[in-house]
DNA sequence: ACCCAGAATGAATGAATATTCATTCTTGAT
DNA sequence: ATCAAGAATGAATATTCATTCATTCTGGGT
């Protein structure tokens, strides 16, 4: 995943392969990551144990806690991922100059939200089931907290600039990013738990009349 | 709790006594599902075990599977019954026939889904707890999209009546109601992790703010 | 060709936990 | 008073799981 460094004509790890591959931390840190993410996605976080976690990975039981020194840590870091994953994605839309259109970034970042990336599902999973305990931990509600502060602010000065543009009167962008951020992790949920009530395409409708009734001119 | 029938001069539960009591078994099974809920707000639902449960609720280890058969199944009871209780009252608001003026029904819906019960808090984190592993587990998507299903068919159906009452133009019930139910799960979700960056009275704010948006003549 | 730092393994350990059930206790009926 | 039904108890059991660590293995450096 990390490497891009050529030359490695490495044989890719063959399924019944025994053999015992020696790989720099940072990759095998990622690959045990993901296949946490993956448990999560298929189990529910109370069932995730370790040695599911490693036979996911296709390593063995001790290794987990040679590169995470605890199960609690290895959770922690997959949060931590996880979340600066997405939030990173938003970031990197709202202030990224390639679109300079509002309304047009607006979209961009509405597809991102509740695009159709295959392993969406997965994301959605881990995402509320750490949600499921933060009431609890406060390490899961900080590492939230603090990438969902970074965001708001993004998106607050998004929608000021968006405000001044259409000229719009008796809209407050705080609140109005507040609504939006609430309302996309609601569609998330719902998305989630009542599949079959709310498809994606639905879902997308909704947010983007959102967008429409506060940004006339804006969205189409 | 459940008692009014005078009479009994009980005396109630004190702190250091051994003395065993004998009660009805739709009783201990309440007192067991408040138990849970208060356990799984503090601890998580991942770290709740029975041990944890009977202590809080004062019973000794054995009666949780007297009275349900197994963990899974108290877990299972105790989700439905946080579930049809938060349902129960929406649907009560939306469909009694008390308060007659649709704005007013309004903001008593909204007053009830953001208001502040002490025990508000508790009830949110059951709520993400179960929320979190439902995409693993059939069982609790069951028991949550059945409620769902029909609230939102009578949010629907209010929200078409205040459409068809102030003549709106352009808006679709079904549209609105899912953005508003997503809006306010979204909300619930932030008051819940991040209770600093988003405080209650913001969060009526910004769901007003919604309801004003589409039904004007309704919401001041 | 050889070495060795450190990456990887997995059997063993001990702690935690759900569930059982033989026993004890309570209460209302007789 | 006595009794039976069934509610409640909690020590014991069996299982599951995170974590450890002695040992094995790999691959780059010399």
């Amino acid at each position: 995943m990390t490497d891009a460094s050529g030359a490695v004509t490495e044989a890719l790890p063959e399924p019944g392969s025994k053999r015992r591959q020696i790989r720099p931390k940072a990759e095998r840190r990622q690959q045990l990551i993901d296949a946490t993410i993956r448990c999560i996605a298929q189990h529910g976080l109370s069932a995730v144990t370790m040695q599911m976690v490693t036979r996911e990975a296709g390593l063995s039981v001790g290794i987990a806690n040679l590169h995470f020194e605890s199960k609690d840590n290895l959770l922690k870091e997959t949060l931590r991922f996880v979340a600066e994953e997405y939030h990173g994605g938003q970031i990197e839309i709202m202030e990224g100059g390639d679109i300079l259109d509002l309304g047009e970034r607006l979209d961009a970042l509405l597809d991102f939200q509740l695009g159709r990336g295959v392993t969406q599902r997965q994301k959605m999973s881990v995402w509320f089931a750490y949600y499921g305990e933060a009431g609890a931990r406060p390490v899961y509600q900080k590492i939230v907290s603090t990438v969902d502060r970074l965001a708001a602010q993004k998106l607050e000065a998004l929608f000021t600039q968006i405000i001044r543009e259409g000229n719009y009167r008796g809209v407050d962008a705080r609140e109005l990013a507040t609504g939006y951020s609430a309302l996309i992790d609601g569609l998330h949920l719902g998305l989630l738990v009542t599949p079959r009530e709310l498809s994606k395409r639905r879902a997308r409708a909704v947010a983007r009349d959102f967008l429409r009734r506060a940004f006339p001119q804006h969205i189409r």
